[in-house]
DNA sequence: TTGTACGCGTTATCAT
DNA sequence: ATGATAACGCGTACAA
């Protein structure tokens, strides 16, 4: 762990930023804001602990509060005499432009993109296919001018911004867990644009996402044509906040979860399932472990629903004493690049990571724009690595 | 490149959602906010096109419209009678609560968070140490109960969100380029709390960073006591929008930059370097690929500013038919695990950008709190790995 | 080109 | 526990 050396700092900015705030609210309660004039005019900048407001520029310049305002929007020609006045004036005030929440009130616009995770956020920036996401997301709304609000589904925290209080245009949903459904209702109610990337939302909800079973199925068909017959399987989260372990059919809440899995059990109806907690490498060595336990009931080929579990699994099997590709096949899903598991270069599923981000994107610029928006289905590819390899006859 | 698949919706939400947007814009040109009403009363919540406001909610509820927000926020306890006929009344008209951004006006606060990168944001998708940083810094303002706004250091994009137009409490530069010091100005003087990753923002803005020089300094003290005498060094950006290149002493205006080549020439006073353009693997394979382009003056050690730098003049270096750490040895910086980088283990310096995060989140915490933030400087750790090794003498 | 007037939707304060 | 009142700071339709 590294050391922590802290340098304190004789207090001169914070310290006055704090006063300043101090004095702000002071001046809040009960004070009149024309205190600080004299018949009509702004007695000195200086002596005005208030922050000032276009109005006060305005006054200042002579003008009136709607030219003043349309100086700093710049929606109506202003002559520049004017213009350099109300300037002036701005700076001498300390004005510094219009107060943002105010503004977003009046336009209705607040130029944000609220962006909702179903997970710890934390997680969001350290699995690289979100990571991909985000990058392409990120892409599609800078023409926008929009920033992305990183949001969690959760009940919020007291004060803090969920998806029902953040003053967001339009909505990007990251999964779609059974919590957010209520938050949702609340938002398409407000008009808000909404896209959901990877899960179901409702009927008119465009849908970002993959041919998640399809795909997942021709991995499992190619381990067919290799000959596998004792085939398991790594799932994804079934839900938020489960637990890893063995599970049956039911109760799985998280389509992508459920999607892949489907298109695994096209092929192997029987195969076992162990859900991991989370798309970690680690998660991945767990389940491996568990599935690796019974020599008598050895796999010979496993399915893992992400590269990083697939990963996890090649480790488990190394631990176990099992080779890969000869003594069990390994498949993974996403199309990553996996730090640190060459020499294996795992058979997977190759998903357009970034696209999904992009086409979210840009379905929020359409219905922002006013425009309907479709949903979209990208195709994973299948890309066949070193990680599978014929079955082998069991001693 | 995968195929896309575009599935057409029969139009269903969407479009009506599209419909209500308009019906709503065309109400609030000249048309009188009563006509909904006969003597006072809401006619009737399902032709009411124009959304519900807390004051139709109260008047539906026969309460004052402060009653009404209080049973919302909860503020101030409400009698169990008249809380159920304000969200019965609020059900019946289909409010979902208070608006955020007029809340926001009225109260000051959004519960937003702005994280200014000074590069493209889905670079700072792709770097390690930012994802790991923005991990630490999600993190310590959970308890905020705050949400991240991902903003860019750059003129802002028509109507969008800068630094300046945001509705946030408080912001947190990661880095800090000449651009932004005017809009700094401008945010601090509105009393918003500023912290600042890696870089300086004058008097009063507290400071998360690194020894980046001392820490710098240990890995050329190893090079020094390996006996090597002609080091190159591969720089970050030493500007925004800087391509790469050979550099002397002169304009950086990058502090980690600066910092790191301080502390290796405090070693190697005339060490070359060559600045990238980013800190991306690819970069340092052209770095790498520069600094051995010239049999004759080749070095025996690279001195690299970050870890993926590194993984790239390694590439170079094997590219170029020289050995590591045989030929050439190669130090990183940052501690993160390079993808694909086996069987070298990184000689590098590992920094804590977890923490770096988690600092500025409980800086800006403590500033909301009204208190004072001190200013966090960590330390890297060394640490040895397999790419650097005895200066060999060249034939 | 500039000014007037008003409302955006909410909440803090204070009195009852 | 509830209500009346007054901002919060701005944008814009319309008139001049």
């Amino acid at each position: 762990m590294a050391k922590i050396a802290v340098r304190q700092r004789t207090s001169c900015g914070c310290v006055s930023t704090v006063s300043i705030r101090i004095l702000y609210l002071r001046r809040r309660r009960g004070s009149n804001r024309f205190d600080d004039r004299i018949d009509g005019r702004v007695r000195s900048s200086a002596m005005s602990t208030r922050r000032a407001t276009i109005s006060d520029v305005a006054r200042e310049a002579g003008v009136s509060p709607s030219t003043a305002s349309v100086v700093f929007s710049g929606k109506t020609p202003v002559s520049d005499a004017t213009r350099k006045r109300v300037l002036d004036a701005a700076a001498s005030l300390g004005y510094t432009g219009p107060d943002p929440r105010a503004a977003s009130l009046r336009t209705g616009r607040s130029g944000i993109v609220g962006v909702v995770f179903e997970e710890h956020l934390g997680a969001a920036f350290l699995d690289p296919v979100k990571t991909l996401m985000m990058d392409g997301l990120t892409e599609a709304v800078a023409p926008l001018g929009a920033g992305l609000l990183l949001l969690r589904d959760q009940e919020p925290v007291a004060g803090g911004p969920s998806l029902t209080s953040a003053p967001i245009d339009a909505a990007v949903l990251v999964g779609c867990s059974g919590l957010l459904r209520e938050s949702l209702d609340v938002v398409r109610s407000r008009g808000i644009p909404v896209v959901v990337i990877e899960g179901d939302a409702g009927e008119g909800v465009p849908r970002i996402g993959l041919d998640n079973r399809e795909a997942q199925r021709q991995a499992a068909s190619h381990l067919r044509s290799l000959g596998h017959e004792r085939v398991a399987i790594v799932t994804l989260p079934v839900r938020t906040g489960w637990r890893r372990g063995w599970i049956g059919d039911a109760d799985i809440t998280i389509d992508v979860t459920r999607a892949r899995l489907d298109g695994a059990r096209d092929v192997y109806p029987d195969a076992v399932a162990f859900a991991a907690a989370g798309s970690f490498i680690d998660e991945g060595l767990a389940a491996g472990r568990e599935i690796f336990a019974d020599p008598e009931q050895l796999p010979t080929a496993v399915i893992a629903q992400s590269d990083l579990l697939a990963a996890g699994v090649i480790r488990a099997a190394e631990e176990a004493g099992l080779r890969v590709p000869e003594d069990v096949s390994v498949t993974g899903f996403d199309g990553i690049v996996v730090d640190g598991l060459a020499p294996y270069d795992l058979t997977t599923l190759v998903q357009p990571a970034a696209d999904k981000g992009r086409a979210a994107g840009q379905a929020v610029a359409a219905m922002l724009d006013g425009a309907d928006a479709a949903s979209v289905r990208f195709t994973c590819v299948f890309r066949l690595g070193n990680t599978t390899g014929p079955a082998q006859e069991r001693v």
